[in-house]
DNA sequence: ATTCGGAAAATTTTT
DNA sequence: TTTTCCGAAT
C-alpha cells in the first residue's frame, strides 16, 4: 500500500500582523509582553478577546510551538473562537494549540493518567443530573433516604461536594460556609460524600469536578507529571480570570511554575459565579502570589454608548469591593438608558415584542436585539408574546440540548458500550423498557455487575430465565439490538448507533410517551448528525459531556445566526454583545433574587446587573412588572429593584407606558 | 412488591 | 415545564 503523508502548515504565513493597526496602546503593551506572570484587569467591552487573540498570535509570530500555549477559557466555543481568529490572523493550523475550558483540558490529562488515580480508560464523565442520581444510589445504599427520615436530598449533595471540591474547603468548609443548618449532619454527609467517590471508581465515572480534582492531584503528587507539564505549557493564558475558583487558581500555579509565564486576564466587576466556587479574589491575590507580576489595565470601552457605559459605571460604584476602573467610551453618544415600571408580566411582554417590533423596522437585525433575565422562567411570558406576534427567538437559557431527557437516553445506550460499567446509563437505559422500573432495573444491574460481559447477558437472552414476568418481546428486541450495536461500535460508528437505538426501540418509546414526539425526534435526527462528525465513539461521548454550547441550533449549525431575538440569562450572556438590550423582571426580589439578600450576595448581584447592562452597544432596557399575581396569595405589589432606586436619576430616562384602546 | 399515571408543588445562576 | 409525591392497578 502507498504511504502518503499529510503535511500539516504550522508555521505563521503572514509576515507580519501590524500591531500598531490593529490595538490601541494599552492593548499593545499585554499583547508584546516579553516575559513573566501578567495580570490584565480588562473592563467590559475593552476587548479583551482581541487582546488574547492577538497575543496568541504574537507568540505564535515569534516562533513559540503551538503545542507549548496552553488557553483557558470560560466555555469551549470561546477558545474555539479566539483560535479561528488567530488561524484567520496567522493562515495557520491553531490545531495544536491547548485550548478550551479547564474542564475540557483536564480531561484531555486524566485520559492519559486515568490509572493513575484508580480510573480505567474510557471513563464515563457524569453530569449533574447523572452524579445527582448515582449520589441517590448511595444514599439508599446507606439507608438515608426514604420518607422517615430527613435527610438533604441529592441534588443538594452534590452541590456541598462541588463547592468542597471547587473552593478545596472540604465538605466541613462547604457545610460552614453555604449549608450551616445542615451542620448537625456533617458526619453523615462526610460519609457520603466518601462512598460516592469510591462508587465513582468503580462504576468508571467521573463527575464535572473531578475533572479538576484529579488534574490538580496528578500534578500535586508526582514530581515527574508536574515538571512535564509545567515544562511544555510555556505561555498559559487565562480567560474570564475574575470566575476561576480555588482549584482552578492552584493548577494554573503548579502548570505555570517553571516558565512562570502566566497571562491571566479578567474584570472584578464582572464576577458572577461564586455560586460555582468562583472568588474574585483571585484577581486581587495575583499580585501577592506573583510577585513580579505585570498588571495591565485595558479601560477603553469600545461597545456601548457613553450614556450606557455611564449607567453601568453610576451601578456598579454602588459596590464596595472592586479594583478601582476608569472605563472610558469611544463612542458616540446615543439615547439614555430607559426604565420603565410596567402593570404586570404581560404588559412587559407586550412592551418588549412591540419596541422589538419597532427596532426591527427602525432597521435593526433581530439577532442584534437580546432579552436578558436572571432566572430562565423570567423568559415564559416573553416566549408567549413573541409566539404570538410570530417573532423568531431563540432561547440560550434552560435545560441544554445534551441534557434533555430523549438525549440522554439514546446517549445511555452509547455510554454501556464505552464503558459496561456504568451503573447510571443501564438503569436510564433499561427502565425504557415495559414492566421494568426502579427495582427491576436494579436487580438486572446487580446481574450485569456480576458478570465480566454484561452485553452477552442480553444478546443471549440470559435475562429472560431470570425474569419471568418481561415479555419475550422484550428480551428479544434487547436480544438483537444490543448484537447490533455492538457490531456498530467496532465499526466505531456512533451515528449508526443512534439511529439504530431510535429506529428499533425508542422512536416507538418517544410516540407512547411525549406529547412533542415530532421535534424530539428531530433533535435525535440532529444528535445522529452531529454524531456522524466522530470516528470515536468514546470520543464523541466525552466531548458530548462537556458542551457547553446550548441550543441543539447551536450544535448542528454552528456560526449561522439566524435573524432571532435571543433570550438569554445574563450569566450565559457573559462576553456577549448586542446593539439592543433588554432586562426584564428588575424587581426586587427577583432581581436581586431573593436567594441573595446578604452583603456579598447583593454585590455579586449587582455585578451581575452590571454585566447586563454592559451587553448592550446602543440602547438598553431596564423593566419591571409592578404587581405579579402569585397562586397562593393573590396580587402581589412588586418594587422596583434597588438596582434602579439607588440610581442617580440623571443617568437614565424613565418612560410611562400607557395602552392605547 | 412494583409499576405507572396523575396530581400537586416548585422553579437562580453552569462547566 | 419539570420534578416529586402518592395511590391505584398489576
Amino acid at each position: 500500500m502507498k504511504k502518503y503523508l499529510l503535511y500539516r502548515d504550522t508555521s505563521p504565513k503572514r509576515a507580519s500582523i501590524n500591531y500598531e493597526k490593529e490595538l490601541n496602546e494599552e492593548q499593545i503593551k499585554v499583547v508584546t509582553h516579553k516575559e513573566g506572570p501578567v495580570l490584565v484587569i480588562a473592563g467590559a467591552g475593552s476587548g479583551k478577546t482581541r487582546v488574547v487573540t492577538y497575543r496568541v498570535a504574537y507568540l505564535l509570530e515569534n516562533g513559540i510551538q503551538p503545542q507549548n500555549i496552553l488557553l483557558l477559557t470560560f466555555t469551549n466555543k470561546a477558545a474555539s473562537e479566539m483560535l479561528h481568529r488567530v488561524e484567520h490572523l496567522l493562515k495557520m493550523d491553531t490545531r495544536y494549540v491547548w485550548g478550551g475550558t479547564f474542564h475540557h483540558i483536564g480531561n484531555m490529562i486524566l485520559r492519559s493518567h486515568a490509572e493513575l488515580v484508580g480510573l480505567k480508560k474510557g471513563f464515563t464523565i457524569l453530569d449533574n443530573e447523572d452524579a445527582k442520581d448515582l449520589i441517590e444510589i448511595v444514599l439508599k445504599e446507606m439507608g438515608l433516604s426514604g420518607r422517615e427520615i430527613r435527610f438533604p436530598k441529592g441534588a443538594i449533595l452534590r452541590e456541598i461536594f462541588s463547592y468542597a471540591i471547587n473552593t478545596m474547603g472540604g465538605i466541613e468548609g462547604a457545610i460552614i460556609e453555604r449549608y450551616p443548618y445542615f451542620y448537625h449532619l456533617k458526619d453523615e454527609i462526610e460519609a457520603v460524600y466518601e462512598k460516592y467517590s469510591r462508587k465513582k471508581l468503580e462504576i468508571n465515572a467521573v463527575d464535572f469536578d473531578d475533572l479538576l480534582h484529579y488534574w490538580y492531584r496528578i500534578l500535586a503528587e508526582n514530581e515527574d507529571l508536574r515538571k512535564y507539564y509545567a515544562k511544555r505549557f510555556s505561555y498559559i493564558l487565562v480567560d474570564e480570570y475574575q470566575d476561576t475558583n480555588k482549584i482552578q487558581a492552584e493548577i494554573i500555579d503548579l502548570i505555570g511554575m517553571i516558565n512562570r509565564n502566566v497571562m491571566v486576564v479578567g474584570d472584578d466587576a464582572q464576577s458572577i459565579y461564586s455560586f460555582r466556587g468562583a472568588d474574585f479574589r483571585n484577581v486581587f491575590d495575583f499580585p501577592k502570589r506573583y510577585t513580579d507580576c505585570t498588571i495591565y489595565k485595558l479601560e477603553t470601552n469600545y461597545r456601548s454608548t457613553p450614556e450606557i457605559l455611564n449607567f453601568a459605571n453610576e451601578s456598579i460604584s454602588h459596590n464596595k469591593k472592586q479594583f478601582h476602573k476608569n472605563l472610558k467610551s469611544v463612542k458616540p453618544h446615543g439615547p439614555s438608558p430607559v426604565v420603565t415600571a410596567l402593570r404586570d408580566v404581560i404588559q412587559q411582554a407586550e412592551f418588549v415584542a412591540q419596541r422589538i417590533l419597532e427596532l426591527r423596522d427602525e432597521g435593526v437585525p433581530l439577532n442584534q436585539i437580546a432579552v436578558l433575565y436572571r432566572a430562565h422562567y423570567h423568559s415564559m411570558e416573553i416566549q408567549m408574546e413573541l409566539t404570538r406576534r410570530d417573532i423568531p427567538f431563540e432561547i440560550r437559557s434552560g435545560l441544554k440540548f445534551f441534557e434533555q431527557a430523549h438525549i440522554k437516553d439514546v446517549i445511555s445506550f452509547l455510554r454501556v458500550f464505552v464503558n459496561e460499567k456504568d451503573e447510571i446509563s443501564w438503569k436510564r437505559l433499561l427502565k425504557i423498557f415495559p414492566k421494568v422500573g426502579k427495582r427491576t432495573a436494579e436487580q438486572i444491574f446487580e446481574r450485569i455487575q456480576a458478570t465480566t460481559n454484561p452485553i452477552d447477558l442480553f444478546t443471549q437472552k440470559k435475562i429472560g430465565e431470570s425474569f419471568k414476568r418481561l415479555s419475550k418481546d422484550t428480551i428479544d428486541t434487547w436480544s438483537s439490538l444490543f448484537a447490533e450495536l455492538k457490531e456498530l461500535k467496532e465499526k466505531e460508528a456512533p451515528a449508526d448507533m443512534i439511529n439504530t437505538v431510535v429506529g428499533r426501540v425508542y422512536g416507538d418509546y418517544m410516540r407512547y410517551n411525549y406529547p412533542d414526539y415530532e421535534s424530539r425526534l428531530d433533535d435525535l435526527i440532529q444528535l445522529a448528525n452531529f454524531a456522524s462528525k466522530y470516528h470515536s465513539v468514546e470520543d464523541f461521548l466525552s466531548e458530548l459531556s462537556l458542551m457547553s454550547g446550548a441550543s441543539g441550533e447551536e450544535i448542528i449549525h454552528p456560526g449561522v445566526t439566524d435573524e432571532r431575538v435571543i433570550l438569554s440569562t445574563i450569566h450565559q450572556a457573559k462576553g456577549l454583545e448586542w446593539k439592543v438590550v433588554f432586562v426584564v423582571w428588575c424587581a426586587e426580589g427577583r432581581f436581586p433574587n431573593s436567594k441573595s439578600m446578604d452583603e456579598d450576595g447583593i454585590e455579586e448581584e449587582r455585578r451581575l446587573f452590571y454585566v447586563a447592562a454592559t451587553r448592550a452597544m446602543d440602547e438598553l432596557y431596564i423593566c419591571y412588572p409592578m404587581v405579579y399575581y402569585e397562586k397562593h396569595f393573590g396580587y402581589v405589589i412588586l418594587k422596583p429593584s434597588r438596582f434602579i432606586t439607588e440610581l442617580d436619576t440623571s443617568v437614565y430616562e424613565e418612560w410611562d407606558v400607557s395602552e392605547s384602546n
